[in-house]
DNA sequence: TATGAATGAGGTTTCATTCAT
DNA sequence: TATGAATGAAACCTCATTCAT
């Protein structure tokens, strides 16, 4: 009769738990769908402690696990490596990656996507953290690459951040909404160029 | 039981009337928050009209809405007149007049965005439309335009869903998402330069 | 535009239209899920027009076609043929001829028994139909065939009577809601020992 | 906003309530026009309970309600008491106090037989335990019974079975569709002849 | 802190029926 | 007679959120 199961007493535990029950059930179900009784059910985690933690139900989690698991995504540490000669060829390798990383977790990146259109006010607070996030690459760039040494910080700063705009528009379009080009190769090869394009633009 | 006399008796007036009474309430009110019965209420309409039309609700409506309004947005005539002095001219004044639009209907365009990511399926049908609009412009072009004339009409439409595509895809990034750039008129730069790139890119 | 189909413009044609059509949807669809527009619809005639012969509706238009087609099912002709000697095998055959005619036509006779269960009076007055034609068939057995000629009339009547019914309830149920033998053959041989059973009764 | 106080907070007890709440329902008002709303409102308790609980409505309301009920309406506790002097007579009572609880339960057992015919599969998986009774009786029967003893087991549930349907095919026709015999009298005359014959059938 | 039973506003959807033409 | 656009009461059902324990 008693089915309850050994259930996480820690507190970070049982946010990071949340998290990720949020992140699974998200590719399987979509955030639409989603409800927060079925992630307290899920995660095995009474819907009261559920807003205990996230008072504003499915939203607040949903910015928490962007800030829980993006850092999975963007790995600029590629970036460290570029010089004159292999900078087209880190580029692509880097679209690539993040196209594929894009389809492996489509529902998520839609989830995030359709978040931002609908609440654009709770996301503007997150922007900060993208910004600080591309202020750290810029630093570390010019610390450790000679390639961008040159480069004046602000400049870069904005043209990093052109670039990053672009490519998630570009390829959510291409995910969510129709397929720009017929393959995702050749949407890599439009990128690529594009991208080089704009490192010379301005 | 029924008092109500002087029953507007005309299908197409209902449905027209559906169409922009919907439309209102969505700059209004917004797409998620906006209920079959606020439409009803507003069209001075019983929701069983509204579901007489539009079985499937608020997505009929708005794939009706679509297509009933779309065609005041997009205005290719201009390009008729394009020639090798002028086309750059012409683009930015395009680029302009869309990114303006854009703004004077930001809560119809936020919808369709949403209603796109929300029912992928349903919107895929109306792409068929699209491109019978680009294939139209494409003999019109060719037609009229000595400048479009020594390209292949397929190029000239894959090269013009592509600009098509990321001119949208930058544009609802920058309007609903994130502004990329400080001012429109910088996106405005931005996007010529890009569309430029892309008829030259292939 | 003109989407109009040579419509029946008369009454008769019209009313039998309606049975028919309501008859086939009732096989397809059942008698809970079938809507009166559904009928309309199919049989192309407008549901004003329905209304118009059908003043309450479904409820109407099962009652008209219940004796429209009723005819169809119960055949007992073959009772006059009966004698001494083979008046086993024949009423085996008429069980069987019934029981499989349920089977072909089972969303029609379910509906009747849902519609006799939903509204009990409105069944009431068609007993009296089914009173007459077993009267009709006790003055045929009479005239025809000297194996019911000892047997008094009312009496004759009552056995046809409760026969009739036991038929129809263990039919019914064994269709309907479960089966009570494992299969057909066995419920046939059942009711034959039964219903002989009863013409000793009493 | 909530202004509620002393919610029952006891879940076995809101379900109990409901059944019991839904079973005075269908007595009054009968399966057809019983709303779940009506449900909620007489029980005192919120649409969203009930939902809770019952996620397909009334349909899911009934089957628990079977289920909570039914043991009322059949005791077979005196079939252990029967032995071959006895047994007809048993049976006859068996029988008049069979029809009498459906004549205090009308609107109930009317309301069994409707859904039954409306959802044929959801009331498969019930008969499950209907067998599982049966086997019971069996059992208790064969051992309690030495009037039993000499039949073997399948057989005797197989009778049982049969005894069972026909009573039930019987019984309802005659309360539900159309009373077979002028006088309740003569119906348990008439089934008692029929269950002996039964008993001696195969 | 943690629970989870309970809530109910508010959305969607259906369909028998009416009535102006 | 015949039409079918229009009705709207009334059912359905969901799910974010609360709060007594």
């Amino acid at each position: 009769m008693n089915t309850k199961v050994n259930r996480i007493r820690n507190k970070k535990e049982k946010i990071k738990l949340i998290y990720e029950t949020f992140y699974k059930l998200l590719n399987k179900i979509g955030y639409d769908k989603l409800t927060t009784n079925q992630i307290a059910q899920e995660a095995n985690i009474s819907i009261g402690t559920i807003y205990h933690y996230f008072p504003k139900g499915k939203v607040d989690i949903l910015k928490g696990t962007i800030k829980h698991i993006s850092s999975n995504f963007i790995d600029f540490d590629e970036f460290k490596s570029i010089n004159q000669e292999n900078h087209v060829e880190q580029l692509k390798k880097f679209i690539e990656k993040y196209i594929k990383s894009h389809r492996n977790n489509y529902q998520y990146h839609l989830a995030i996507q359709m978040a931002e259109l609908s609440h654009p006010k709770l996301f503007q607070s997150m922007n900060t953290s993208t910004n600080d996030f591309f202020w750290e690459i810029v630093q570390k760039l010019h610390d450790l690459n000679s390639f961008y040494k040159n480069i004046p910080k602000s400049i870069l700063f904005h043209s990093l951040m052109i670039m990053y705009n672009t490519l998630e528009a570009l390829v959510h379009r291409h995910l969510f909404i129709t397929p720009i080009f017929n393959t995702d190769e050749e949407l890599i090869e439009y990128l690529t160029q594009f991208l080089i394009f704009i490192m010379k633009f301005k």
